[in-house]
DNA sequence: TCCTTTTGTGTTCATGCGATAACTTAATGG
DNA sequence: CCATTAAGTTATCGCATGAACACAAAAGGA
C-alpha cells in the first residue's frame, strides 16, 4: 500500500450503518499497515472521505480503533473450528490437520496479524481475551482429545496439568509465529503453511505421547 | 513505567561516548515501553536531559533508533550457544535445554521483545537479518544435530529439506512465542519458561523421529 | 590565569495532529 | 415541490512534535 485504495470510485452518501461499517473496514486495513500512530486525515483520504467524518461515526480516534478490534477479531471466530477438534469420528492427527489448515489461513494474513500485534504493544486487553478464548476453546480441548487418543486417564480423574497446556501451547504458537514471520517480519519465502503444518502435527502427535506416558506413570504410582 | 527513571541523579557533563552510550541504553528501554512513536521530549525528560542534546548525538530521531537496534540485537548474541549446541558430548536433549534455557532468558525480556516486535511492524529488515541468523545458527545446527543423533543420513548424502527447517521452526517459534504471550500480550502468570522448555525438548526430539524415520525411508527408496 | 573547546540549555519555528464548529448539499416524505 | 433531516465538507482551533539556532558554562591545556 503506498496511498490509495484499491477502488476509491464510486463514493458519496451512505446511510448510516453502511458508512460505519465501510469506515470500519477500512480502518482496518488502513491502521493495519500503517500502524494506530497514523493520522485521521491519512485514514480519511485512503477512505475517499473528509476527515471530519470519522468523528460524526466515532466520538474519538479511540473508539474507532476499538471498533476495529471487533471487527477483526469478534467476528473472525468460526464456531465450527470447535466441532472439528471434538469430532472422534476422525484420528486426531486428521482433525488437527484439519483445524489448523484453517484456523492459519483465517489468521496469517496480514490485517488480523499486525493489529493483533499493535494492540499487544499497545498493553490493550484484546489480547489477553483473546488469548483466554484460544486456551479455552482449543488448547483445552486439545489435552482432552490428546488424552482420549492415547487412553490416558480422563480429566475427571487427572485433571488436565499445566505442563500440558504449555506443551501444546508451544505447539499451536509455533504455528501461529510462522504467520508473524511471514506477515510481520517479511522473512523468506519459504514453503507455504500448509506444508509445513502436516509433518509439525504428525510429529507433535507423536512427541506428546512422551509426556502422556511420563503422566500416567505418575498418575499410577500415585493410585 | 509512569514516568521518570529508576535513579535520575548524578547527571551533568559526561564525555561524548559515555552520553551517547547512556541516551542509548535510555532509549533502549523508553521506547520497548512507549513505542517509537514517542516523543523526543519525552524520551529527553526520562533520560535526563534537554530534548536538543538528542541532536547533538544523533542527526535525528531516525538515526538515534537505528543505534538502538544496534545495542538490542547486535550485542546481545552470545557466541557460546553455537558451541552448546554443536557440543556431541552431551546427548542432543541436554544440549537443546542448556541452550533454550540461556537464549531464552536473554530474549524473554521486555525490551528486547517490545523493539523487536516495534521493528517488525515497521517493516524494517533488522527482523529479516535477525532470522536469518537464527536460521543459520540455530535452526540448521539442530536439523543436523537431529540428523546425527537419529542416524540418519549427513546432509552431504541428503541436503537438509525445506521440511525439516520448518519443523524446527515451528518449536523455535513456539518457545519465542511463549514470551510474546508474556511480555507482550500480558497472558496469564502461567509457568515459567523454564518448566515448559524440558518437555517441549523431549516430545520435540522423540516427534521428530516420525519425520526422520519418513525422510530416511524415502532415501533409501531413492537409492 | 585566561582562552579555547566541548557539553549542555532555553527558545523558537514550521508542521501536522485530534477535535470542533459552522456551513452545504443530497435524500425523503407529506 | 418544498421543508426537514441526515450526510458530508471546509475552515479553523489549540497543542505537541521534530528540528534548528543562539547562547551559557564547565573542562582543560598553555
Amino acid at each position: 500500500m503506498t496511498e490509495s485504495k484499491p477502488a476509491a470510485a464510486g463514493r458519496k452518501r451512505l446511510k448510516r450503518g453502511e458508512r460505519r461499517d465501510r469506515i470500519v473496514t477500512d480502518a482496518a486495513a488502513f491502521f493495519a499497515a500503517r500502524g494506530f500512530d497514523a493520522s485521521t486525515r491519512q485514514l480519511a483520504a485512503y477512505a475517499g472521505v473528509a476527515q471530519p467524518l470519522l468523528y460524526r461515526y466515532f466520538p474519538s480516534k479511540d473508539a474507532l480503533i476499538r471498533a476495529v478490534y471487533e471487527r477483526v477479531y469478534v467476528d473472525r471466530w468460526n464456531p465450527e473450528w470447535d466441532r472439528v477438534l471434538a469430532d472422534r469420528a476422525q484420528p486426531l492427527n486428521v482433525r488437527l490437520k484439519r483445524f489448523y489448515r484453517d484456523y492459519l489461513r483465517t489468521i496469517h494474513e496480514p490485517v488480523w496479524m499486525r493489529i493483533y500485534l499493535q494492540a499487544g504493544l499497545k498493553s490493550l486487553d484484546i489480547n489477553r481475551w483473546y488469548i483466554a478464548l484460544v486456551e479455552e476453546r482449543v488448547i483445552r480441548r486439545i489435552a482432552r482429545e490428546l488424552r482420549a487418543a492415547h487412553g490416558a486417564p480422563g480429566e475427571d480423574v487427572l485433571p488436565i496439568s499445566r505442563t500440558e497446556i504449555e506443551l501444546i501451547w508451544v505447539f499451536h504458537g509455533g504455528l501461529f509465529y510462522h504467520g508473524v514471520r511471514k506477515e510481520i517480519f517479511g522473512a523468506a519465502p519459504t514453503a507455504p503453511i500448509d506444508d509445513a503444518v502436516d509433518p509439525a502435527v504428525d510429529s507433535f502427535v507423536a512427541g506428546a505421547a512422551v509426556m502422556l506416558d511420563d503422566l500416567t506413570k505418575k498418575c499410577s504410582i500415585d493410585n
